[in-house]
DNA sequence: TCCTAGAAGCAACAAAATCGCATTAAGGTG
DNA sequence: CACCTTAATGCGATTTTGTTGCTTCTAGGA
């Protein structure tokens, strides 16, 4: 059957979205996210506020939006020829992305204007499809592989909770080792009964600043 | 010369504050978050609306003082006679309360109205000192104890970010596996460098609770 | 080609946020 | 204690933003 003409992604609707979120992220640039609003958006983008309103409800949402378009991912990581030299640069490349000013300003956008958590989910998915991608090639090389979760609790989570509360103390040094941690864990889980119980062998903890 | 009356803690600015906030507090019991607007609350707390925007710039970020000083713990964490028992109930109580939709809905205005992290720091702050009130219990007990950041990391980070991006998929006892795991990698640690091991006084008994 | 319904335009209206100026009152000073 | 300074609030005019009913346009299907 075709496809139902439930919404419109093509046409006329599809040219005002894009429009609309190119203007966003060009004004973001030249005025500062702070000084944006509505009718300023709506009157560059060539469309009349009322439409913004109505499909997005609020300046909130539409910055919701375009940062998830922002944190989507452009390529699959880099293929480093071991699990641990890809999620090591995964890791470096994620923090350097999301603990940046504008990171961090997108992860705040996707988050606020998102009542039911879309936006959140999206962002969360992935990340998860990026650890999938590397975990996958690790399977193809016959490297035992931790389990996503895994790396979504030990890696991305602290991450993610120290851009959110506590800026600053962050840095590529901190993901490599959460990543060894992770990579610690699995092994160790692997080699011991199949619980999720786990026994990592170093923790060098030197909170910085 | 007068170093320091930069701010007015006192008088008429304390009680315009506290009975701003209690209005708040009580508008959003009877007609919601939504449904909230500054000239609504001035109205209220017998306030005029240039007030509460000259203080809190909007309502946002009312909201967000607000929220953090609902998450405040109001108590120190039970003590239970071991690290275990202690950690275990304190990541229970943590999971409910800021699972809850009432819970979510406070994390995300306390990060939502703060544009320089302070409020989103304080909650991380809250956190840590409750953890720390459990570790220094079981120091004085003679127990082996992780550092706070690994909790943090390991316990309180995978709970926020299931929280605030992959709605539905926590529960208490996901809580105790993540404290199992953080114990586990402590005990690991201990045993391979002992680092920071308090000088036992008297190992105490271990009361089932 | 015609039809239908979702989406955008338009304009009047309602509500909010902003700003200048007058007034109040904390907190320090003599 | 009287007085002074000034942050903080009140008040009203003004600007800006957000909402709504209705019309017009157009993508997608018959």
């Amino acid at each position: 059957m075709s496809p139902k003409p439930m919404v419109r992604p093509g046409g006329r609707s599809a040219r005002v979205q894009e429009s609309v979120h190119a203007t966003v992220r060009a004004l973001v640039g030249e005025v500062g996210r702070d000084a944006l609003t509505v009718p300023m958006v709506a009157a560059r983008a060539g469309v009349t506020p009322s439409t913004i309103y109505r499909r997005w409800g609020d300046l909130q949402e539409l910055l919701s939006d375009v940062a998830v378009e922002r944190l989507r991912p452009e390529a699959d990581p880099a293929d480093l020829g071991s699990l641990r030299a890809d999620l090591d640069a995964w890791a470096e490349q994620f923090v350097d992305e999301m603990a940046s000013p504008p990171g961090r300003a997108y992860i705040r956008d996707a988050l606020l204007g998102d009542p039911d958590g879309t936006n959140a989910g999206r962002c969360s998915a992935y990340a998860a499809e990026q650890i999938d991608v590397v975990l996958a090639r690790a399977v193809q090389r016959g490297e035992p592989v931790p389990e996503t979760e895994l790396l979504i609790d030990r890696v991305v989570a602290p991450i993610m909770y120290r851009i959110l509360f506590r800026p600053g103390r962050l840095d590529a040094a901190y993901a490599r080792e959460l990543v060894t941690n992770a990579v610690c864990a699995q092994q160790a889980e692997a080699g011991a009964h199949p619980t999720r119980a786990a026994a990592p062998r170093r923790s060098k903890k030197k909170p910085d600043n």
